[in-house]
DNA sequence: CTGAACGTTGTAAGCGCTAACATCCGGATT
DNA sequence: AATCCGGATGTTAGCGCTTACAACGTTCAG
């Protein structure tokens, strides 16, 4: 029972013989305390062990080292990729990452926003654009950073970095059309409470209208995230359309459910059908035959909305507050090298 | 130019025409204030748009509703559904997650630890039994409730959850040489600052020993974590020793990644070399083979782990204090059929 | 009719730090 | 020698809550 109440900065301070104070200014202004006192200080918090209460420094100084972050879901690999990045910034700078899993609910995403904004964080990063309109008040009237991650394809609160998912979805049918396609199907993810997956469905129907494609209803399907419902909308889409030359998945989880279904059922790929995906999982390079996909800034995301962050944190000023990191179609050879100049 | 300082519980009270430390008891113990004075309290709370600062009420209560959570890296899937599983149980609870990735170095951890512990959580989950001696001194000298995961070959510091690595390994080797092999090759992972891994690494020796079977060196190799590697290690062993019957890798994404270099190579998989993983990612059930694997309860090890936590914070007693949740071999078609009862 | 017990609300104190200001000192300036 | 200045340290006063405990009116047993 040795195990006396924690060790508190006065402790400290006693054993190195200045006031707490000082003991506060070694921690957080080193270069304002004499090098001796310093040594002393330094050896007295080695000596018992101190380690600093940032709940109360933080009451005190009314300024938290942590940055709340939210994503639809922790289990999908592109935004485990988006957070490592966040968290490859933030972390040397000294900051920590409170993270939060919507599950793909604006629901859960705004009480979310309420335990998060209760931590006083110094910085929140979200995803997507778009949030109830009791997100909305929330987020307008707090005072800290915030950066929307993944869509440009609208107004951010207050900055946002991603891509255009809109354009992207057009540039891969556009790209599947001058192969040669004229019939391109499209899986499309659940679009409610998903910007980005609204902006790629809308995309995909744009190039079809822009290209004059086969419209038909029956060549668009959605599909949770799985591979099996990469599979099954497959065989559907097969079923109702025979004739259909290619499908565009709107993730390489789908796309890749789809191409092991085709390896199972004999489907040739690219000559019976050719499969695009986007996301470019490591995955995509893989399998046989490679998928070609859209490759998208996951990680860079993650970097750049930290750096925002915490140049804003930092007082400084973001401009442009709206950052596009672009995408790139990445040819494989799922599909076939068309007339178009292969990637 | 509105945008006033923050809402302060007093503000809330003055609106209501209470005193604070009734606000307080509306948000933390409703069923202590008068159903009448409640209703005004909150009708008050939602005018202002309150949001409590838990930063003060930590401070004052002396506990915090937040749990520090170390893994190695977020990007490994495996570690995403732990978290997964441990976010599921804890946010119901009222508890936030506070993120530490260790890239791998027990180092890194020790500095995480000590700034989680800065923040006074009111948990810790920490991955692997195995931790710098500064860890140990920090952890031991906090009365905070820790559980270590995926790993019970060992003692850990006050509770743990997972399974053993060791068996589970030593399991997969015996299954294969039931299936006829031999001359059994192994792919590590690094086996520095990861205690699963060396025990996984452990049990395939000794599984090698306690059936007899060709314990050649050769046959042994490590393997960073990726799909390449894996397919580089195929390589080497087969170069080494093309006498290899079965190579079981330490994980799917290595033996994923060999079974595609087969599929590439025209290697027939499990005619000519039987492919084994450890982990049993969604993939491997999806591969054409199908990879045979070791199952383990990745989201589980996190919920389980969790309710640990939740219960000690509450004061109950956890016993057992290490729970073994298991492991299960799951035959695929990557592995001939052999004698053993298939799964 | 008294007072113990309860339900409800308030008062006082302080959680462990840090911002802001005050103080002290030696040395440079005039 | 008087003055100023800047570096080093200390004093004071909270940060915005919650934990005691006190105070008050009601109720009800004896």
């Amino acid at each position: 029972m040795e195990r006396k109440s924690a060790v508190r900065m006065e402790d400290v301070a006693r054993l190195a013989g200045v006031s707490s104070i000082t003991v506060s200014r070694v921690l957080n202004h080193p270069d304002k305390v004499a090098e001796g006192t310093r040594e002393r200080v330094l050896a007295a918090v080695e000596a018992t062990g101190y380690i600093p209460n940032s709940v109360a420094g933080s009451l005190a100084s009314r300024r938290t080292r942590v940055i709340g972050a939210l994503v639809p879901t922790i289990t999908n690999s592109i935004f485990a990729d988006t957070i490592d990045g966040m968290d490859d910034v933030l972390r040397p700078a000294g900051y920590q990452l409170l993270l939060g899993a919507t599950g793909y609910s604006l629901d859960e995403e705004s009480r979310l926003i309420s335990a998060m904004l209760a931590q006083r964080p110094a910085g929140l990063l979200a995803t997507g654009l778009q949030h109830q309109a009791q997100a909305y008040t929330l987020l307008r009237a707090t005072e800290i950073p915030i950066v929307e991650t993944w869509n440009v394809d609208g107004d951010p609160v207050d900055m946002a970095v991603g891509f255009s998912n809109f354009r992207a979805c057009h540039a891969m049918v556009t790209c599947l059309a001058e192969q040669g396609a004229r019939r391109i199907g499209f899986v499309s993810a659940p679009t409610t409470a998903n910007d980005r997956a609204e902006q790629r469905l809308l995309g995909y129907r744009r190039a079809v209208r822009d290209l004059g494609l086969d419209a038909d209803p029956a060549l668009e399907r959605e599909a949770k995230f799985s591979f099996h419902a990469g599979a099954e909308r497959l065989l559907e889409l097969l079923a109702a359309r025979p004739d259909v030359e290619a499908i565009f998945f709107a993730n390489d989880i789908l796309a890749l459910g789809a191409l092991f279904e085709c390896q199972r059922r004999g489907i040739r790929v690219p000559e019976d059908l050719a499969i695009a995906g986007f996301d470019d999982v490591e995955l995509a390079a893989q399998v046989n035959p490679g998928l070609t996909t859209v490759r998208i800034p996951r990680y860079g995301i993650g970097r750049q909305a930290a750096h925002m962050i915490l140049r804003r944190i930092e007082g400084g000023v973001v401009d442009p507050s709206v950052v596009d990191l672009g995408f790139e179609i990445v040819q494989r050879a799922s599909t076939p090298a068309g007339s178009a100049a292969p990637a």
